[in-house]
RNA sequence: GGCUCCGUAGCUCAACGGCAGAGCAGUUGACUCUUAAUCAAUUGGUUACAGGUUCAAAUCCUGUCGGAGUCACCA
């Protein structure tokens, strides 16, 4: 039984006698002949006539009420904007003190009558009739700033504390509209990278995301069951192998935009589902892979914030192609003075690294290519702020990425760094099937110690393979991060609609 | 998972061993052009939860729950 507080309680009350008086506090329909901001658009047209006459009904939730004996105003939000009411008792007689008594701020209401301008000049829509469309039991946060004896004005955010605003996203979205506008624009942002790749002949397809068989990338994931398959299934921790097997089936450009999930840690830039974007490419390779995504990324900007310049934090960002390319052996010279074309074998780069950096040391007993990418994380990565490919990655790392012809040790690989943090990851994919069930018999070797982070071996991957792939450049993105850069936000869960949170009580 | 910080009225916050407060919101009344309306009066609390120390606990201690930050983890 849900307990109310008093304030709720007193709203119940007033519902009971909106009932009372006849009123259906939830009415089955709504009408409206104007959002608010085309009946100011139609009004302010009208006005350049003697008599403008711009009639209107009006549908949206009440922000603000300055009551009076005989006349009344108030503000309604909708969709596009916020409008001024304006009622007074010689139209609407006793309907006046029956809205100032049982209407409440976050009430929806409808509204007729006739555009016109105050005295103060805000174009406002002269009441003449009102409707209750929807009862607000419980109080939206209040939103109001005072200013103190002091003269000090203190503004009160309706809504700040970041948990309730998660957790209640629907009353964050109703009190803040910058959040609303958040959200407005990450739904461009996946227009745009839609638009982008459609318009380059990539066919949008959709693979499962509930599979028998992880893979795609090394991460822990959600294991789940199929009761009438008696059957253990997971949620899918990358989309590239199901959509690898479709360049096996022909299909020459493909992408999806879906949901990733991953069994791991909850940070500033990790929520347990994000949203993924990967692409595959027959017959490129991963250089043209990267000014694709110089492209792309650049498009993207420019459709969600007008421009390919966006500010984060205190950096100013421009994603104008072409981004910095920097080879991943010199980055990691030039940051650490370690040079991993000298150290070939795990030991050794262990102890050219404690030598030069003894108080940064990666695990002794990590692979070469686990300690490569420490140095990576540790000295480079946090330089690298305007756009820059990282290329050449170690093989040992990239059990699905292609050698480059003649060195036995690199992989054809980039990942794209923005504001010193990882927002995309490519290669020149790796089609030979017998070298590919190789690597993946190496991942499982290498990963015992922990298996559930080990690369499943995937039989029927192995099998469409072996039919034949096309040479083929592919890319992953997360999505949620590049919403973070362009929005400047900082943390993930500000463009998360429902960031993962525990469950109360 | 480790460490640090936080949890007080519907919301935003004070009080930091000595009577639990303010602004907004709410309630009652006044006001026929208000607009982050104004004026007068007024309601609202198991201080996250459980235990302990103390003459006295929101405040100090222990535990639990939830959150934030950070580290670890995360190609």
């Amino acid at each position: 039984m849900t307990e109310y507080n008093s304030l709720e309680k007193i709203r119940l009350q007033k519902l009971e006698e909106l009932r009372a008086e006849g009123v259906e506090p939830y009415p089955t329909r709504a009408k409206r002949t104007h959002t608010s901001k085309q009946a100011i658009a139609e009004f302010e047209l009208a006005e350049k006539d003697a008599t403008p006459e711009v009639q209107a009904t009006l549908a949206g939730r009440i922000r603000s009420m300055r009551t009076g004996g005989k006349v009344s105003f108030a503000h309604i939000e909708d969709g596009a904007g916020k409008i001024q009411l304006f009622l007074r008792i010689n139209e609407l007689n006793e309907k006046l003190s029956f809205f100032n008594k049982l209407f409440d701020l976050g009430d929806f209401i409808e509204a007729s009558g006739v555009m016109f301008r105050t005295k103060s000049g805000e174009a406002t829509l002269h009441v003449y009739d009102f409707k209750l469309l929807a009862k607000s039991v419980t109080p939206l946060p209040a939103d109001k700033d005072v200013t103190l004896d002091d003269g000090t004005v203190v503004r009160h955010a309706s809504l700040d504390n970041p948990e309730l605003r998660a957790r209640q996203r629907y009353a964050d979205l109703a009190v803040n509209p910058e959040v609303r506008e958040t959200f407005r624009k990450r739904a461009k942002l996946v227009q745009a990278l839609r638009a982008f790749l459609d318009n380059h002949d990539f066919l949008e397809v959709e693979t499962p995301i509930l599979q028998p068989l992880y893979g795609g990338a090394a991460a822990r994931p959600f294991t789940t069951h199929h009761n009438e398959l008696d059957q253990d299934m997971y949620l899918r921790i990358s989309f590239e192998l199901y959509l690898k097997r479709l360049l096996v089936g022909n299909l020459e450009r493909v992408y999806e935009i879906g949901r990733d999930f991953r069994n791991e840690g909850v940070s500033f830039k990790h929520n347990p589902e994000f949203t993924q974007l990967e692409f595959y490419w027959a017959y490129a390779d991963y250089l043209q892979v990267m000014e694709l995504t110089e492209q792309m990324v650049a498009y993207a900007a420019e459709q969600v914030t007008g421009s390919t310049q966006v500010t984060f934090g205190e950096h100013q960002i421009e994603f104008k192609p072409p981004w910095r390319r920097l080879e991943m052996r010199q980055g990691i010279l030039e940051a650490s003075g370690i040079d991993i074309a000298e150290q070939t074998t795990a030991e050794a780069l262990f102890k050219a690294i404690k030598a030069k950096h003894p108080n940064k040391t990666p695990d002794p007993a990590a692979t070469r290519g686990k300690m490569i990418d420490f140095l990576l994380g540790e000295f480079l990565e946090p330089t690298l702020i305007q756009p820059t490919f990282l290329y050449n990655y170690p093989r040992d790392i990239s059990p699905l990425a292609k050698s480059i012809p003649g060195d036995a040790l690199t992989v054809e690989r980039f990942e794209g760094y923005i504001a010193g943090f990882e927002l995309c990851n490519a290669f020149t994919e790796l089609n030979d099937p017998l070298d590919q069930e190789q690597r993946f018999i190496e991942m499982g070797r290498d990963y015992t110690n922990d298996d559930e982070e080990k690369h499943p071996l995937d039989e029927d991957y192995l099998r469409a393979m072996r039919y034949g792939m096309p040479p083929n450049g592919g890319f992953g993105m997360g999505v949620d991060r590049l919403a973070m850069i362009l929005l400047n936000k900082h943390s993930i869960r500000e463009v998360l609609l429902f960031p993962a949170l525990r469950k109360e009580e």
